[in-house]
DNA sequence: GAATTTTTTTAGACCTGACTAAAAAATAAA
DNA sequence: TTTATTTTTTAGTCAGGTCTAAAAAAATTC
């Protein structure tokens, strides 16, 4: 990996934690180690190079947190992985639970152009295949959708898959067994068929129109 | 860069320095190192990897040249940088000068699947978007077209643009100012406004069709 | 064919990011 | 609040790839 593949790496994880554990909270350099499959050394020397980029705050014996600055770096590298996994799906074939490790190389592939044109060709997408929204260029999540967890909707009325919340392959390619994909419309006894572990990473929103099928 | 790109990087350079030097010859570590923009020590450190990894011979003060493995290799990568080069002109809209760079970052993104996906997406190129033939996943060349230099074409009779030979970002920029891009048809008129150093780059091909115009 | 110049390799240092082991700080238990 | 435990940082090492300076081989000149 590169030097600032590197950094981006640390930087995201350091997002994706502080997102997980709300706004002002401080991440530990542990949390962060167990995230990237490195030892916490590494992670407190890295957090410390974030440090003088700007990227970061770093308390020692606290935790890190991003600046403004990173933040938005942040984003964007968030942008580019939910862009390109929506051009893994949509326009090459792929499964939804395939694209995750294609994608983290391409969001390091820096050209801003090349950001701008892919967003483009996609038309603009504002989710990716896994339900995520995708950050604007300016770095704006606008998600409109008002998604439940699947384990909190109502059992007598349907719904519609709108996201999976830990979109790890392995969940994904169970939920793509079940023929459960983005946008399935789930009737109550559809819901029957799915374990608890599986339905626990589920959101759902209500269904909007006349769709009846299993399969969206 | 990754360590897999360092010696992915190498490994082109020998193969193209290798390429325009002839089949069997040895390719010094200098000229590796000039093409690479590198000091020669670092190339004679990586060639005794890339030897160790079966992919290259070393003769100390000769120079190096691929193995069989190492070819093939090398043709994968510019396998990927032409497919790349491909996607990014013919679907993305960049002009043929801007893809250069971003396909070089591209080519080391690691997927068999991708690069599968990729191909047939683009309907199996067998050209890239400066002529270059694209190699087939078996690493076959084929290049069925005869192309000649521009400047060993008859003065009185009409050809074809098909290739431009030393394809960079300046060289392509002037042509395209010039309205001249792959599949141009050049009349004898039309070849006066190309600029000496300009025409030197270009191949053609017989004028095969009904097309007049200068614009393709 | 000996001497000089050029090319290439070796030697030794540096940088970045990883690691292990030990020290220091923070947290939890008694 | 003193002790024990856990977490985090510091210290020191290693790996991979780069560099400069010096030595060795090859090519060139006289």
């Amino acid at each position: 990996m590169s030097k600032s593949t590197h950094r981006e790496d640390h930087l995201k994880a350091l997002y994706t934690l502080g997102e997980e554990a709300g706004q002002e909270s401080w991440v530990s350099t542990n949390a962060m180690a167990a995230h990237l499959d490195v030892k916490p050394p590494s992670v407190t020397a890295m957090v410390q190079v974030l440090s003088e980029l700007g990227w970061a705050e770093h308390r020692p014996y606290r935790g890190a947190r991003l600046t403004p600055l990173g933040k938005k770096l942040a984003l964007s590298l968030v942008r580019k992985h939910r862009l390109w996994e929506t051009f893994l799906v949509e326009r090459l074939g792929f499964g939804w639970e395939e694209v995750h490790d294609i994608a983290e190389q391409l969001e390091h592939i820096d050209s801003v152009a090349l950001v701008d044109k892919l967003d483009a060709y996609l038309g603009h997408p504002t989710i990716d295949p896994h339900g995520d929204p995708i950050p604007t260029a300016k770095g704006q999540i606008a998600d409109s959708r008002r998604l439940t967890p699947l384990l909190e909707w109502p059992h007598d009325k349907p719904c519609k898959v709108g996201a999976v919340k830990d979109s790890n392959d392995k969940v994904l390619g169970e939920l793509t067994s079940l023929g459960i994909e983005l946008g399935t419309v789930l009737r109550p006894e559809d819901r029957l068929r799915v374990p608890l572990p599986l339905a626990e990473e589920v959101l759902v929103e209500p269904q909007p129109s006349q769709e009846i099928s299993t399969h969206e």
